[in-house]
RNA sequence: UCCGCAGUAGCUCAACGGUAGAGCGUCCGGCUGUUAACCGGAGGGUUGGGGGUUCGAAUCCCUCCUGCGGAGCCA
């Protein structure tokens, strides 16, 4: 007799094994209980016939209550009768912890109630489900840029100052001294690309903003690549390659995870190949403006027009080359138009949003000491910024993409809110 | 911050001015192949808080609280 779990079991037929996990669920017919067991790799009818086992094993099995935690030992069985053809035929079984009043019935649930336990809500098939695919996805991130010859440079969470002098931070006390959480790690990247040409940061990053939609969290999980002689029209390849991949390797991997969250893959599957569309700026406004929105040449596009701009071709859409007074302060001007700024968004398809921003970053001293002056921020603060325009300046570019709604573009979720384990949201802290 | 929508049994909802109900979960009973099993029975409520209108309020009005959706901003 070995341990096993749920997932080997079709390689073990004839075998006797031990299981340990927990009741998902449990129906019974006279002499007959069917234990639907969870242990986190897979789920498992577990047969107890009242003649075939203790009237001891029988009672317990009675007993169960929806998520109590027990070990079952029994011989593996092929059956079509079970749910994934396999099922085990129990002979000894032992309560670990009898579990009473489950809150989360296998039936449906409001948003507020599964929120409130989140915690336990982890352990349905579904948020199992989106969490593997959300793992499955940031290991596919770091296997990317590291066998690209990427360094990862982890950045600091607490920071002294604003690294874009926009969105709102959350403020906290460090020994006296004001300190604020990263809202990205680009700027501590920059440095580092100068000692190791490729680099990338993957963490969290924090934006006090007020948003309540479907694609906002307080706390989010940012990968910023940077890349020291990177050009715009490289970068815009890179973002391009890089997405695709981890496309086509989620629809490889997690094939039985999108099917349980009966995700149309068809939808994905154009995303696999490039390149993606790219629109200038100046062409995006005149086509949502053929499209009746209301946009004018300066304007940044909000979630509709977004929306938009990327159903066309059923693949992400980037959108280049924006005006300079929309986006961040580090950007370089294009040489062709210093109005405009070599930057780029990826928009992904059916309505999930910008998934990247990136662009080329300024090279010049001068001219990032002016934006700087420009943008109202302290100077002081950003002299360690400005240095790495002093001491052996070079071209450099990079991007970020929000994990959360790339997950939730991949699984086709209707909120970003399902996308990470413990999701901080406006006016929500617990659990 | 602004604009909508909603709070009724543990959960999901119905009743919309006249005796507060159902399904699921729970408990008890039945069933040798169930698939969110099924069948029978039982228990379960100051209708989010406060105030008002009315003979009478879950229902209408005011207010506060909580949640949800959207906008702005962004990934």
């Amino acid at each position: 007799m070995r341990d096993a779990e749920i997932r080997q079991l079709p390689q073990l037929i004839g075998e006797e094994v031990r299981i340990r996990g927990w009741l998902f669920n449990k129906r019974s017919s006279g002499k007959l209980q069917f234990l639907i067991l969870r242990d986190g790799t897979g789920y498992l009818q577990a047969l107890v016939f009242k003649p075939e086992v203790s009237d001891q094993v029988w009672e317990d099995a009675e007993r169960l209550g929806q998520e109590s935690s027990l070990w079952v030992v029994g011989t593996v069985r092929q059956d079509t009768r079970a749910p994934g053809g396999v099922e085990l035929v129990v002979r000894q079984l032992g309560i670990v912890q009898l579990c009473q009043d489950f809150p989360i019935t296998p039936k449906e649930h409001g948003v507020a109630f599964l929120m409130d336990h989140r915690h336990l809500w982890l352990r349905s098939r579904r948020q199992h489900a989106i969490l593997r695919v959300r793992s499955e996805l940031c290991f596919a991130i770091r296997e990317f840029f590291h066998s690209r010859g990427y360094v990862l440079i982890d950045s600091p969470i607490l920071t002294p100052a604003a690294c874009e002098g926009t969105s709102t931070l959350f403020e906290t006390d460090y020994f006296g001294e004001k300190a604020y959480l990263s809202q990205s790690g680009q700027l501590y990247l920059e440095p580092a690309a100068a000692a190791h040409g490729k680099v990338y940061c993957f963490g969290p990053t924090f934006r006090a903003e007020k948003s309540k939609t479907r694609r906002h969290l307080m706390e989010f999980w940012m990968v910023e690549p940077e890349v020291a002689w990177m050009r715009f029209a490289e970068l815009l390849d890179l973002a391009e390659e890089f997405v695709a991949e981890l496309v086509a390797r989620i629809l490889d991997r997690c094939q039985e995870e999108l099917k349980r969250l009966e995700r149309d893959t068809s939808k994905l599957e154009p995303a696999t190949q490039r390149p993606y569309p790219r629109i200038d700026y100046a062409d995006a406004v005149a086509k949502l403006q053929a499209k009746g929105f209301a946009v004018q040449f300066g304007d940044d596009f909000g979630g509709d027009e977004e929306t938009a701009l990327a159903d066309e071709s059923g693949k992400p859409v980037m959108i280049t080359r924006y005006p300079a007074h929309i986006k961040a302060f580090y950007m370089e001007p294009d040489p062709e138009d210093p109005s405009r700024a070599l930057a780029v968004d990826m928009i992904a398809p059916e309505g999930y949003g910008e998934i990247i921003g990136g662009s080329e970053r300024i090279g010049s001293y001068e001219l990032l000491e002016q934006r700087i002056r420009e943008h109202n921020l302290p100077r002081e603060a950003f002299q360690w910024y400005l240095d790495i325009r002093k001491y052996g300046a070079f071209p450099h570019s990079g991007f970020g993409m929000g994990i959360e709604r790339v997950v939730a573009w991949l699984c086709g979720l209707e909120h970003v809110r399902e996308t990470i384990p413990y999701p901080r949201m406006l006016y929500r802290l617990y659990p």
